[in-house]
RNA sequence: GGGCCCGUCGUCUAGCCUGGUUAGGACGUUGGCCUUACAAGCCAAAGGUCCUGGGUUCAAAUCCCAGCGGGCCCA
């Protein structure tokens, strides 16, 4: 019956018809990404799979392509910034292995640290002080985030190297590593201990980096209290912190300030305290802020410190490691904010408080944990240090050996490197980290363990010397452990071999990339750079590529007070990981970009596409092998010079990891011109057997379906398997190549011309609100050229379009003119 | 206070570096249509002061300057 139309076929050929639906119908109609995905994960993960595909030798030929990935914080949970570079991580990897490469993709996992001590503390309720215990349950606690996030990690089709690659930064192995690199630049002079003030935090109790730290706009105070003079008058200053008066070491004002110009050199009293000051002028004072009077207290903030280095001033500690103050009599135990209200209070009843208003500004708080955020105090104490200023010059002509992606995030490493101002703190007063491995004496004199002896945990061990080789004192374990970016600096050197496997360090060093977002920039991208250069001679890597956050679906950063907070396992069941995989990729390397399920259900609207395709071809092409037709149709030169542009591009995208612009040519070359231009054409050719038609649907659909792998492995191990199944797997496969496909102008101008033919028809027939499938008669007005080229088509526009009658005429318009009326109406 | 990024149909964005189509696509909206894969579809339509103002130019979404708005980083 829906054959009827066409009654010059035969029985013969209706039949076989059947018999080619019939075949369709094996292929499912509706893409199920929820039985295909796990199915193909678990594949990915067989043993067999892993010696055939991932396996990394350091005898192969093949060059090596080296990604160095994240090691995320064994938090338990895989948000979508986690899922975004596993995808983009996955997806460079599987290029890379079509491509030929031996790759090298780890994946570690940073484990240890303070929000896991936090978790085994109070979750778990052991005391830190049982350090065995304590130690024994946090590894347990690790294990178990580390499931968890590895299970979601490869239901998003994930598959780095786990057997080889996989690693933990509190493992003996990893450690003995890291512990050796400290050993290493130990001997380079580049560690010491020494005392100075640290940036503490008050809430977490241990020292915390430069780095780790950041400004917060807070809500805060500004008390203007006067100081008397020694010799009569007053002088009245301003502060955001009245507890630390009793601290302060001096009164600065500025030396262009005229208001104050006769009283520098002059000695003020701290009112309650009773202590005498000098008045200094110094040009980093701000006129404007305040009075333009400050005190100098230590230490109020890190300019502080510079005055108090500057001017040798002697210190004063108020402020103890859990943030309450001590040194004050009156205010010893109270914290902070209660001392700066009772300070407040009394200097109001004593008449010194001339004034108190509220301000808005930024405090300098532990921003580098995001479940902290508490403001930073300044103590004194004894801390291990790595230098790190004295290599400024070095480290910034040394990066421009490194290209970033975007270009532009070369800038915030430059920045960084040009504002630090102070060595590397490595010193943690926690237990769960890497042990540093020295001992000390009173003069704080360090003592490094033996190579052999790694790793070590000094407060367990006797020192390899029996007193200090320079002063001759007894000798005491350094207790403190290292700060995580210790770990973490050393992924590039551990995973290439730099201490123990010289032949693969020889080709896999330096790292072709680095995969990281813009938060970790002074953090990971700096310390793995500063480390590796001064440890290993080089950079760390070849690329950077630093990608940018997922945002909400409203277009703000994720959090969970706004509740905007979005999980790819949400809703993967649903849409599949292959479209949840393509929303990720669909924007530039380093922008932010919000993240929407209503995109994720178009991605799977895209491959469902494909998947109808496939379903198509699948009764012509299956397993066939058909031989390049000598001469091909002119619509298939047409569709092949298209393919090959295809191609050619969506390689190059991918060797720039221009993700999003192999998807947009998927729209514009896959869904619009294969799906709705040449497969409605090709239809009567195929069902005819045409061998032209087939051999060039089956090599662009193999060819499309390798190209998307990366991007949409699951899908595409399916089509594959069904349609060409050659190999157990595409990445058995190679990149297309297409190179024997040769330009042909005329084709791709007939095919041009074809599609506006199409459109125009389909648009008058719209208007005429006929149906596709209603038979009309068409006449084709244009010029010689013109009518010559679709003379040639003639057949595959008539039996696309349901032309009953063609007809032309010849004329000089530029625009040809296309007539259609309707054959007479059918079924009426 | 300094630096960087972004501002394009209702929404998300491509294009900007290297000036020249009718500013492209996706989602949404509207209308029509069962067509030898796909109604989770097809065909088509509507929808844009390219943030504002100035400048350079024959020509500006694109280059330059200023401003406004949003975001990020640093002090």
């Amino acid at each position: 019956m829906r054959f009827n139309y066409c009654p010059r076929y035969g029985d013969q050929l209706l039949s076989s018809q059947g018999d080619i639906l019939k075949k369709m119908e094996e292929w499912p109609k509706h893409y199920n990404p929820k039985e295909i995905e796990p199915r193909w994960q678990n594949k990915w993960l067989s043993r067999e799979f892993w010696e055939k595909v991932i396996r990394f030798q350091d005898s192969d030929t093949r060059p090596v392509f080296f990604i160095d990935t994240p090691p995320p914080f064994t938090s338990g949970e895989l948000h979508m910034g986690h899922a975004y570079w596993v995808t983009i991580a996955d997806a460079m990897t599987r290029f890379k292995i079509l491509q030929g490469y031996n790759v090298l993709i780890p994946q570690g996992w940073d484990t240890q640290g303070l929000p896991t001590e936090l978790k085994v503390q109070y979750r778990l309720g052991i005391p830190k002080e049982n350090r065995e215990l304590f130690l024994k349950k946090c590894v347990e606690w690790t294990e178990e985030m580390i499931g968890k996030m590895k299970s979601a990690m490869m239901r998003l089709g994930y598959r780095p190297n786990w057997e080889q690659f996989e690693y933990r930064t509190y493992s003996a192995e990893y450690r003995a590593i890291i512990q050796r690199s400290l050993l290493d630049m130990f001997n380079k002079g580049m560690i010491k201990m020494r005392k100075g003030p640290v940036y503490w935090c008050p809430k977490c109790e241990t020292a915390v980096a430069q780095s780790e730290v950041g400004y917060l706009e807070k809500q805060g105070i500004l008390a203007y209290i006067s100081f008397p003079l020694k010799e009569g008058g007053e002088i009245v200053i301003a502060t955001t912190r009245p507890e630390l008066l009793g601290a302060t070491q001096a009164v600065a004002v500025n030396p262009e300030d005229e208001r104050y110009k006769n009283l520098v050199g002059k000695v003020a009293i701290i009112p309650i305290f009773n202590k005498e000051v000098r008045i200094i002028s110094d040009p980093a004072v701000d006129k404007e802020f305040g009075t333009g009077a400050v005190m100098i207290s230590t230490y109020g903030d890190p300019q502080d410190i510079k005055w108090q280095l500057k001017y040798d001033l002697p210190v004063d500690e108020m402020i103890d490691e859990r943030g309450r103050m001590k040194g004050t009599g009156f205010l010893d135990g109270l914290k902070v904010e209660e001392a700066r209200k009772k300070i407040v209070e009394m200097l109001k009843q004593q008449g010194f408080l001339k004034k108190l208003e509220g301000l808005t500004h930024n405090v300098l708080s532990h921003t580098e944990r995001s479940d902290c955020q508490s403001p930073i105090e300044f103590l004194v104490k004894d801390q291990v240090y790595i230098s790190v200023l004295e290599f400024k010059d070095r480290l910034l002509s040394e990066m421009k050996k490194m290209t970033f992606k975007p270009s532009r995030m070369a800038y915030y490493l430059q920045e960084w490197i040009n504002n630090m101002e102070w060595d590397w703190n490595i010193s943690r007063q926690r237990v769960y980290g890497t042990p540093l491995p020295f001992w000390h004496c009173e003069n704080l004199h360090l003592v490094p363990a033996d190579p052999s002896s790694l790793p070590v945990d000094p407060t367990k061990s006797s020192p390899p010397l029996e007193k200090c080789p320079h002063c001759g004192l007894p000798l005491k374990p350094v207790t403190h452990v290292a700060d995580v970016w210790v770990d973490s600096s050393v992924t590039v050197l551990y995973l290439a071999g730099f201490y123990n496997n010289k032949e693969r360090f020889a080709k896999a060093f330096p790292a072709d990339v680095r995969l990281q977002g813009t938060d970790i920039i002074r953090t990971w991208l700096f310390y793995t750079f500063f480390r590796t250069l001064m440890l290993a001679g080089d950079v760390p890597f070849k690329r950077v590529l630093v990608h940018g956050q997922v945002l909400g679906p409203d277009g703000t950063r994720m959090s969970k007070s706004k509740g905007n907070v979005v999980s790819p396992m949400d809703r993967i069941e649903e849409y599949g990981a292959d479209a949840i995989r393509m929303t990720l990729l669909d924007a530039a390397i380093g922008d932010d970009f919000p993240f929407k399920w209503d995109t994720v259900r178009g991605k799977k609207l895209l491959l469902q596409k494909l998947w109808n395709a496939s379903r198509l071809a699948y009764p012509f092409i299956s397993k066939r092998k058909v031989e390049r037709p000598e001469k091909p149709h002119v619509l298939d030169v047409w569709v092949l010079n298209e393919h090959r542009n295809f191609v050619e591009r969506a390689i190059s995208a991918y060797e720039n990891q221009d993700f999003y612009v192999v998807l947009s040519m998927l729209y514009n070359y896959f869904w619009e011109i294969i799906a709705d231009e040449y497969l409605e054409l090709i239809k009567h050719r195929l069902f005819s057997d045409d061998q032209s038609a087939i051999y060039t649907l089956s090599r662009i659909l193999k060819d499309i379906v390798i190209i998307l792998h990366p991007i949409a492995p699951h899908i595409t191990e399916e089509i594959y398997s069904k349609l060409f199944g050659d190999k157990e797997s595409v990445l058995m496969e190679k990149l297309p190549s297409v190179s024997d496909i040769p330009s042909d102008q005329e084709a791709v101008r007939i095919g041009n011309e074809v599609k506006e033919i199409n459109s125009a028809i389909r648009t008058k027939k719209v208007s005429m609100r006929l149906s596709m499938n209603s038979p009309v008669k068409v006449k084709l007005i244009g010029s010689l050229s013109f009518v010559e080229d679709i003379r040639k088509v003639e057949e595959d526009l008539k039996k696309t379009l349901k032309i009953t009658q063609m007809t032309y005429e010849i004329n000089d318009s530029s625009r040809p003119i296309i007539e259609v009326e309707p054959d007479q109406p059918m079924g009426v």
